[in-house]
DNA sequence: CTTCATGCAAAAAGTTTGCATCCTC
DNA sequence: GAGGATGCAAACTTTTTGCATGAAG
């Protein structure tokens, strides 16, 4: 799902505010990275986000999209999500519901979700243990019932060694 | 907190039959590495786990602790954890409560915490996405108030660049 | 005595860093 | 024009793999 024009101009604006603010200069290849993750609206890793913007005839260097991704995550337009394994994931964070995420462990799917009770959850963990808590991460982990899910991914990562595709991490 | 002798037999006990059930075998250095995580019920990386077996006189391989860590994951008695970090974490998970974790941004301590409210939740996202969830992962990120929490690992990892001690990364 | 497991070291995979060149401001 | 940014490659970190040696069954 693309994000709308008027919603990107807003990111691209909060973007250069960020930048100006630090002393930072706003570059091409800054606004390329951000934009790629703006108008797919994936969950991308550092490496397909590269092979993304090649694809779309940017031509930036690995190094600049982990600096990159890591401005954006600093003025909060990007999330980092370790979905299990060592290889980060990264989604566009601004003007877009607060959710948790549900991935299938066959075909590597992910869907979004929120649910009103884990504020709940939230506030009482808080209160018992003495914490002031930032944020959180939940991820539930199942097989989707899509009729196109062959278990593709997990077949390709883990060989078809088990009842279960990917290995399960928490 | 250590585990009870006997259930630390009965641990034994279960790997020695998954081991058999495979044709594997139960080598000092597969028991070594099952110890090691059960009798501290920490969760340790892999190098710590390493390091702590170095400590212990024990001298195993970093090859046999992932490959160890591997087999226990397979038989259910550890899990592994991606905290939002690169590295994984592991712990112990026979006879021990399901529980999720809370994790201090600044000290890098981590405490455990149970919800009942969290079945619910999952039960919900199951039906609404035709989803069968074999499991999830949730983890909050906080400051504690422990007096003892000194920014220590947000000091030393991030070089104390920000408000905030570790990266968060959800 | 036959595998299977270990240890070592090399390779992979993901990420970070140093530095000369380039380009915003 | 000056200082931050880029690209490249090398370094680093964590994890995996290959192979000769060693030990469990």
């Amino acid at each position: 799902m693309p994000v709308p024009q008027t919603q990107l101009d807003e990111v691209h604006e909060l973007f250069a505010d960020f930048l100006k603010a630090r002393g930072q200069r706003q570059t091409s290849e800054r606004v390329a990275v951000l934009d790629a993750l703006y108008v797919s609206g994936e969950h991308l890793d550092a490496d397909a986000l590269f092979a993304r913007l090649k694809e779309d005839g940017v031509s930036v260097s690995r190094a600049t999209v982990y600096n990159t991704l890591e401005l954006l995550i600093e003025c909060d337009l990007v999330v980092k999500h370790q979905f299990g394994k060592t290889q980060a994931r990264y989604e566009r964070s601004f003007a877009y519901w607060q959710h948790d995420h549900l991935l299938c462990i066959d075909c590597g799917e992910i869907f979004e979700f929120c649910d009103p009770r884990l504020q709940s959850i939230q506030d009482t963990v808080a209160e018992i243990y003495g914490f002031e808590i930032a944020q959180h991460s939940l991820t539930m982990y199942g097989h989707c019932r899509r009729e196109d899910c062959e278990r593709k991914e997990g077949m390709e990562a883990r060989g078809n060694r088990g009842k279960e595709g990917l290995r399960l991490e928490f």
